[in-house]
DNA sequence: TCTTAATTGCAACTCGTTTGCATGTATCAC
DNA sequence: GTGATACATGCAAACGAGTTGCAATTAAGA
């Protein structure tokens, strides 16, 4: 939460029950959740905010670099708590849609020799993995 | 177009004008395109095709393995042929949009270590990185 | 406590994509 | 070639994720 309030500060945006609400919803869970996935969190737990709200301090949350946003092949994004966590990857199960951490990132060095490749100024990449999990294979 | 003929055979499936036009756009295109952009190009083309049956027929050269289907960050889907193309990734630039093919894939030896890590059988991956174009820079 | 600008909720909207259905046509048996 | 038939298409409407306008609310600082 230290980051939160630093971070809105230092941008004269403030500190409210559904920011703090939509960080913890989104610390709590052990996968990235979209939107509606967010809100449906809320609602079980009693705190009332509108949907637009959530995608309004998603984008906060995002701006702020306190939260990562993630795509999976679904025709959505899905977001994660950086706080406290290292940069990782995904796989995605074609089955049940099961999500798992890769807790690793091999692209270090690649990215250097991407930059010398194309001239671009890499910023960031994105790495998923799509198959079956154990139950659905 | 062999494979397309072969693959569509193969399911009780038709060869239409529709179809042909739709992946020669995608043969001719040296980054992927978006169903908008498919129907655009036919459009000035001369080729009079819905922009749903371009949908219906991204979603059939999909499933025939004849086009791959891309995520750049945008909230929509992109697509390119596969056909006479390795496997690879792409670059997209944040300030134009430019993207950029990457004829590069680091990824054979770690797809093993992700299915021994997380017991999913992988199927697939996608790579894709953000940056900066010498331009936009 | 008061002031003020940031934030929120609600309704309406945009945009990418999908679906239902009547019409059109590629394919194949004759 | 003709006809039958299942597959494909166009059009309109629906859908779902995400965005925007605006009036009402509220956090933050004086
Ligand atoms: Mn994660
Ligand atoms: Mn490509
Ligand atoms: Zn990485
Ligand atoms: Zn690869």
């Amino acid at each position: 939460m230290k980051h939160l309030i630093a971070g809105l500060r230092a941008e004269g945006r403030r500190l409210t029950r559904p920011r703090k609400a939509i960080l913890d919803v989104l610390e709590k869970s052990k996968y990235p959740l979209s939107a509606a996935d967010v809100h449906a969190r809320l609602k079980r737990e009693q705190v009332a905010v509108d949907l637009v709200t959530v995608y309004r301090t998603l984008g906060v949350l995002k701006e702020l670099g306190l939260v990562a946003q993630v795509e999976l092949g679904e025709g959505q994004f899905r977001y994660e708590t950086r706080h406290g966590r290292e940069h990782h990857h995904h796989i995605r199960c074609r089955g049940c849609g099961r999500i798992a951490d890769l807790m690793l990132c091999p692209l270090k060095k690649l990215t250097a020799l991407v930059e010398r490749e194309t001239r671009f100024t890499v910023e960031e990449h994105s790495l998923e993995f799509f198959g079956w999990c154990p139950k659905c294979r």
